[in-house]
DNA sequence: ATACAAGTTCTTGTATACAAGATGAATGAC
DNA sequence: GTCATTCATCTTGTATACAAGAACTTGTAT
């Protein structure tokens, strides 16, 4: 037993929501998931509350609960807030980003390249993570820094989804290298709004990607 | 039965965090809140973990929950980030508004300048809640709106605080008319600027409000 | 006297039992 | 034959019972 039950059920139900196992609108059923997990209600009941809270399940009194997958419109509307965040944490970070900082942002850029060159979706997507982590960081600003990793964490499968478009990793990693110039020169303004244009992009194109999802599994 | 217990407790118990009935690090006994409520553990508990995801409750293992106001550097941060979200608004609103939501603003305002003028701080408060609301509103985006919701309910109790200042009402409303002016004319950048910085000056000042607080009751 | 250790008690975490509302089926009326 | 009503069943919401870990107390040794 390792410590709280509830916490190990919670992220594993986060997961299959987010990576798709559990389909939108279905229902999770107390007793067929407690059975699963070898657990009683309670701690799933406590997992539910989480979720809940996370927006990935909807709770209905007395009906259940049901996995909330967001739709395109909330979709946009999620990338929209997360640019304008990155964006906050580029302006803040232009003036406040320490020089070990910088090295990294360009360290992980370059394992980006490398990734790219080598064709690998999954070690570009890592070092990726990392790149914003850094700046999520560099804003100085804790509190955001969280709301920015939540946020980037709930939009991590569409955001997978997003480098299978043809050419997305090479022109990513090329806007990171805009941002990291605007960083380095300390230009407040070019970084907002070159971090801006790269997170919206995403939001923008993902049309494409709900054309891409009918043709392949996830 | 009207509604989940749970959830009452959930609120019940996040007005007695946000008004200071409960102190910082307090201990939130089961057994105890459970016979005050008249309720068994099991609905507190759940209460708890929406406290915890709201951040406004610590739960450490096996130890139990412990009430967790944020200390001046962490809402100096909130303050931040408020600012930096309702400029967002602002600026998105710019183009999104409509002639009903300007005209609704402006009414708020004017509400507040009678409150100003009777010295209601109550009254004035309330109306100033319904201009933010009405602001997020019209940012267009429904996840930003509710983003900002949630912050600003997080700020409530510290924002009330700041009415206390003196002149500070006053001050407050004349930027409300700066942020309408700018709306009215379309300027995204003005409102943008113009709200950060009506939102970031409670942040910057906020060690006025230190000193008041020791001089007075809440 | 102080520090350490063992046992007791108390609190949390989990399981199970119970209550109340919701869903669905079956039966009867029109 | 279709619709409504009632009853049975199932599921959630709540309470209670049980298990395990943490804290406190008490006693002893240095």
């Amino acid at each position: 037993m390792e410590l709280r039950l509830a916490d190990r059920i919670a992220e594993t139900l986060e997961g299959m929501i987010l990576d798709g196992t559990l389909a939108d609108g279905e229902r999770l059923d107390e007793v067929q998931l407690a059975e699963r997990f070898a657990v009683s209600r309670t701690p799933l009941r406590e997992a539910f509350q989480r979720l809940a809270l996370s927006g990935l399940v909807r709770q209905i009194p007395r009906r259940g609960v049901f996995v909330r997958q967001p739709g395109l419109a909330e979709l946009v509307e999620m990338f929209e807030v997360m640019a304008e965040l990155e964006a906050v944490c580029a302006r803040l970070a232009a003036s406040r980003i320490t020089d070990d900082a910088l090295a990294a942002l360009e360290a992980a850029n370059a394992r980006c390249l490398s990734a790219v060159r080598s064709e690998d979706p999954d070690g570009y997507f890592t070092e990726n993570e990392r790149f914003h982590a850094i700046l999520y960081r560099q804003s100085g600003n804790a509190f955001l820094e969280k709301e920015c990793q939540a946020l980037h964490r709930r939009l991590t499968p569409f955001r997978r989804l997003q480098l299978r478009l043809r050419g997305r990793m090479r022109q990513s990693m090329s806007e990171h290298e805009t941002i990291v110039a605007a960083l380095r020169e300390g230009d407040a303004r070019a970084a907002e709004n070159a971090t801006r244009a790269h997170v919206a992009v995403q939001g923008e194109k993902f049309h494409h990607l709900i054309s891409s999802l009918k043709s392949d599994a996830v």
